[in-house]
DNA sequence: AATAATGTTAGTATAATGCTAATGCATGAC
DNA sequence: GTCATGCATTAGCATTATACTAACATTATT
């Protein structure tokens, strides 16, 4: 088996993109940071970041929240899909952010070598419609 | 909010398509049938039935269970969707099997107008890489 | 030192998914 | 006509993901 598929649930990967958007080895996120973001309780959030941590994608230190290389890796991989089918959707005139809407409900659910196909097949943009590099 | 989006599960959206498929007023399913093909036990498949039938896809007579004419419409809607990213998987170099099962992750996932937007920019084929119409 | 902010535990709830064991019902074999 | 077989259903249980509140602990800030 090839490429990465269906290791995250929803919610953990909304928690992945988060971080891999948001923060950096400087400016790692707070719990409270990721739960009013994600729009949840803290206790929620304390219960996805726990279960990230036990896959090995996430790592705290001080109550500091950051991703692991294989959680940044994961992260990188669920974007390229993100920006492959955000911009299908674009170019098929869906516009920018139900584009993004939907691309979030299936980017964690995508294999990523069927992706890059994908990619290829729709003219492999460089920049997803947001202006933000597809392959990383 | 137009065209029509996750309104069901994903072993729902398996038992739709099943119905959709192998089933027909003439011939509808038993429960024990839907059971073995979804490969769980019929208690197990029972549940998914309840659940159908309590949105309204699915009625049941003396053990026959076939779909709704609202089932029957979402079903045409996921199938609709479904074939769109399986020919889109195909078109981008995916094997017609690696399509299938990746289509049938997202399918009930994706919002109908949508896909087919999608559909017009992969060239709207009339046919899934299976030989059956994207649209009904 | 007191207050505020933050993190954590404990407990609860719901939905989706799955199982086994047991019961109920109908039908065909004998 | 009874009995076995097949099928449907109920009851009970378990797990995972998601989310909440209330309470407690800890850390900062003033």
């Amino acid at each position: 088996m090839t490429g990465i598929t269906n290791v995250v649930s929803k919610r953990e990967r909304d928690c992945l993109v988060l971080l891999k958007e948001q923060s950096s080895d400087d400016f790692p996120l707070r719990l409270h940071e990721i739960a009013s973001t994600m729009k949840i309780k803290p206790p929620t959030a304390l219960n996805i970041i726990r279960r990230l941590k036990s896959k090995g994608y996430v790592e705290t230190q001080d109550g500091m929240i950051k991703l692991s290389d294989s959680g940044d890796r994961i992260s990188s991989t669920i974007l390229m899909v993100h920006r492959t089918f955000e911009s299908l959707f674009c170019q098929s005139g869906v516009s920018e952010s139900k584009a993004c809407r939907e691309a979030s409900e299936i980017d964690f659910l995508i294999n990523s070598d069927n992706a890059m196909k994908v990619l290829k097949r729709i003219d492999s943009p460089s920049l997803c419609p947001h202006g933000k590099p597809i392959k990383v």
